[in-house]
RNA sequence: GGUCCUGUGGCCGAGGGGCUAGGCAGAGGUCUGCAAAACCUUGUACGGCGGUUCGAAUCCGCCCGGGACCUCCA
């Protein structure tokens, strides 16, 4: 049996996966402040943690996701001051904010659709479990972990740092951060500045808010995820994801949380995706280099040069690994561009071939062609290597071209490629959640004999060798799919998206 | 300043003490009315200086460069 293994944030290394009850195993993600439409930002935890969950079904796992939606409690700052950031763009956009909240949460999980990333199975709502996070924050001061001052609640971090360490996830102590940490108004209802807020009371212009044991108020930020990851998961989980972003404070402050709730350690493996840069750039609001999804998609902010479909960010973001910084560039784009152009026309052409008996076994091919599927998983048990999966695909396209080129004279046994054939195919669309952009136009009997008529038309203008009428033919069809001039005749295939 | 990550060929990116990564571009070729597409073949490499070792791109130290978090960001 081949064994998982995954990056430990905790622990720093790479550990063996065991979850805590097989088959089953949760997996719990940090999922979007919605606020605004979705960035590419938000595309790579998604797609990252989105390979974990295939991979994971792909192994046989019955696996829990639940990816969160956040939609109260996280503030302008992190000094536990300023405004909540959903009422803020509320009242900008002249909207309700559960309006606000709905309008984003649509077109996140339409970004999502499109970039083939699986809905988890559940997307709790923060201010859906009001209730469970004022019970957590209950249990916290009766352990004695929590105070109440002026109507708010806080997390008592020295108190904490008496029992439990506090900053074994992100590595830091708590003394080098005092030293750090500016003075900030409105600190004053803290004991010490580390300490983050658990429940805040509302000021009287504050629309959101609920009834609580201590004020009229909202939960903080970091609350919901304990309490709906317990909720849904239970006290102890197998893993919980995220941008390496959260690792300082949002995850401490969970784990700070949880153990302050119940005394135990919530959660068993930790994993944390790196960071995109543009142009080599940090993405920030202040640089204006925030691209959101759907601009992306069509082409439309300044730095791009063309639109990049859903398929080729995602194939792009696959191509490196997970840990590593992510650079993205026009250029770095187009060639990945490319590159799934290529590995999909393979997909395509093994999808349909069948297998024929050859006159002869071909070693070579035999042998890379059974080894296909123990490459593929070796690269996906190590830590969800997909680089290394999809340098694989690309390593055994020569041979399916080969076959689809020169036949299967020099084939190999129909057991071998079989299971190859749906190996590629498994890999390709379950594992990587890959698909094709360009698709038979078989839906619609009207464009499909409307495609026929320029592709007849052009095929006439070159048999009268009026070339010229055929390239306009020819560029016009271009503008909708894809032509390629086979030895059967044309074949045309139409874009979608 | 603190904590952590990182530096691979023209570019992007895996790997990680001796065993071909892969992609894009470049070069050559097949096909083709031409072109494109597609396909085939093919260089160039591990930031610098020391150390450990039979052997280092891979381990260790120092130096130089890039980045992340510590402030809103996924």
């Amino acid at each position: 049996m081949n064994r998982l293994t995954l990056y430990n944030t905790l622990t720093r290394k790479k550990e063996t996966f065991e979850p805590l009850h097989p088959p089953f195993t949760g997996l719990y993600v940090c999922g979007p402040t919605v606020y605004g439409d979705a960035h590419l930002g938000h595309a790579r935890p998604a797609i990252t943690f989105d390979i974990v969950y295939r991979y994971l079904l792909f192994s046989g796992y019955k696996v829990r996701y639940v990816r969160n939606i956040t939609d109260v409690g996280h503030l302008e700052n992190d000094a536990d001051e300023g405004e909540d950031k959903v009422e803020k763009k509320a009242r900008l956009e002249k909207l309700e904010p559960m309006e606000l909240v709905h309008k984003y949460v649509e077109s996140y999980h339409r970004n999502m659709e499109m970039l083939n990333v699986k809905t988890p199975s559940i997307e709790p709502f923060a201010s859906g479990h009001i209730i469970e996070q004022i019970e957590m924050i209950k249990n916290i001061i009766e352990r004695g972990f929590a105070y109440i001052s002026n109507g708010s609640v806080y997390f008592d971090i020295d108190k904490y740092k008496k029992h439990y360490p506090y900053g074994k996830l992100s590595g830091r102590n708590t003394e080098d951060a005092l030293t750090q940490t500016r003075e900030l108004e409105g600190q004053n209802e803290k004991k010490s500045p580390n300490d983050f807020a658990l429940w805040k009371k509302a000021a009287p212009e504050h629309i959101m808010r609920w009834t609580s044991p201590w004020s009229y108020g909202f939960p903080g930020w970091h609350i919901e995820c304990s309490a709906m990851s317990r909720k849904y998961l239970g006290e102890v989980f197998d893993i919980h994801g995220g941008g390496m972003d959260l690792l300082f404070p949002h995850h401490e402050c969970e784990i700070a949380q949880s153990v302050g709730s119940c005394g135990k350690e919530p959660v068993r493996y930790w994993m944390h995706n790196n960071m995109l840069t543009i142009n080599g750039q940090k993405m920030g609001k202040s640089l204006n280099n925030f691209i959101t999804l759907d601009a992306l998609f069509t082409g439309t902010h300044p730095l791009l040069e063309k639109p990049y479909s859903p398929m080729t960010i995602r194939f792009y973001m696959l191509q490196g690994h997970y840990r590593n910084p992510l650079d993205f560039s026009n250029s770095a784009l187009q060639d990945a561009e490319k590159a799934l152009a290529k590995l999909g026309n393979a997909f395509a052409i093994l999808q349909e071939m069948k297998w024929e008996k050859p006159d002869a076994i071909h070693d070579e091919s035999e042998k890379r062609l059974t080894g296909f599927e123990q490459e593929c998983t070796d690269a996906m048990n190590d830590d969800f290597n997909t680089p290394r999966v999809i340098a694989a695909m690309f390593n055994v396209t020569g041979i399916v071209n080969d076959f689809r080129n020169k036949g299967f004279k020099n084939g190999v046994s129909e057991k071998t490629f079989d299971s190859f054939k749906k190996n590629f195919i498994a890999f390709f669309t379950d594992v990587l959640g890959l698909k094709r952009e360009i698709t038979d136009a078989n839906g619609d009997k009207r464009i499909n004999e409307m495609i026929a008529a320029f592709t007849n038309a052009r095929e006439k203008a070159k048999q009268e060798k009026d070339y010229k009428l055929a390239d306009s033919l020819r560029n016009i069809l271009l503008q909708f799919g894809e032509l390629k001039d086979t030895p059967t005749g044309p074949v045309f295939k139409l874009r979608i998206n």
